[in-house]
DNA sequence: ACGAAGATGTCCT
DNA sequence: GGACATCTTCGTC
C-alpha cells in the first residue's frame, strides 16, 4: 500500500481536505495544493459521472489514485484524482495551488502573471503543470504525473463548490484558510441548490 | 449527424 | 458585472 493509497482511502468528502498540502509533480514543475473540490459520482448531480459511465469519465470509475483529465470550454485542461474503489466514480478536482518547484519554467510560460496566480484556478493549475488530455488515466504513484502527500495547511476552510449549476450548496470545496493562491468563489448564474 | 452546454479565464465597460 | 472565446463530449434526433 503506497502512501498515496493510504491518503485516498475513505469517502471522497473526507479524502479531499486531506489532499491539501499534497504536492503534484509533472516533470520539472511541482505544485502544492491549496484548494480542492470533492465530486461523488452517481450521488452527486454536479459530477461528470452522475449520468453514468462514458468515455470521458471512465477513469473515475476505475481504481483510486489515477489522473482524470477533461477539457473545459475548449481551452483548459483540468485535473482530478480518482478516489474510491472500482465502480464508485468519486474524484477530487485540483482547483489551485502554489508552485513550489520549476517556477522559472512556469513564469516563462505565463509572462506578466503574478506568482500567486500561476496555479490559481483549475485551468491555470492545469496549464502550469502542463496537463494534457493524453495524460488522462495516468497512475499518480508511478506515472509521469505524481501526487505525494505533504504537510497539511495550518487551518482549512470549506464552502460551496465554484461554478457548478447542480448541487450548488454542498460544502464540498476545501481550501487553505487565508492562502493567497486560493481562487475566488463564483456561484453559477443559474445555480440549483441541493 | 446535429446542437447545446460546459467543475474557466480574460478582456471589456 | 458581463460578454465571449473555443472545441470536446454527450444526448438527442
Amino acid at each position: 500500500m503506497s502512501a498515496l493509497a493510504d491518503l485516498l482511502a475513505g469517502p471522497v468528502q473526507e479524502v479531499a481536505p486531506r489532499l491539501l498540502g499534497a504536492v503534484v509533480r509533472h516533470g520539472p514543475v511541482a505544485v502544492r495544493l491549496t484548494e480542492v473540490e470533492a465530486y461523488d459520482g452517481a450521488d452527486d448531480p454536479a459530477s461528470h459521472a452522475f449520468r453514468g459511465r462514458t468515455r470521458r469519465n471512465q477513469v473515475m470509475f476505475g481504481p483510486a489514485g489515477h489522473l482524470y483529465c477533461y477539457l473545459s470550454h475548449g481551452i483548459h485542461v483540468c485535473g482530478n484524482v480518482s478516489v474510491g474503489p472500482e465502480g464508485r466514480a468519486s474524484g477530487v478536482l485540483l482547483r489551485a495551488g502554489e508552485v513550489v518547484d520549476g517556477i522559472d519554467v512556469v513564469r516563462e510560460l505565463r509572462p506578466g502573471v503574478a506568482d500567486r496566480d500561476l496555479a490559481r484556478g483549475p485551468g491555470r493549475l492545469g496549464r502550469a503543470l502542463g496537463l494534457r488530455l493524453d495524460l488522462d488515466g495516468t497512475d499518480l504513484t508511478t506515472g509521469a504525473v505524481t501526487v505525494t502527500p505533504g504537510e497539511p495547511p495550518p487551518e482549512t476552510s470549506c464552502g460551496p463548490r465554484t461554478g457548478v449549476r447542480h448541487a450548488a450548496d454542498r460544502a464540498w470545496r476545501f481550501w487553505s484558510t487565508g492562502d493567497p493562491t486560493v481562487s475566488p468563489y463564483r456561484r453559477h448564474a443559474h445555480a440549483n441548490g441541493l
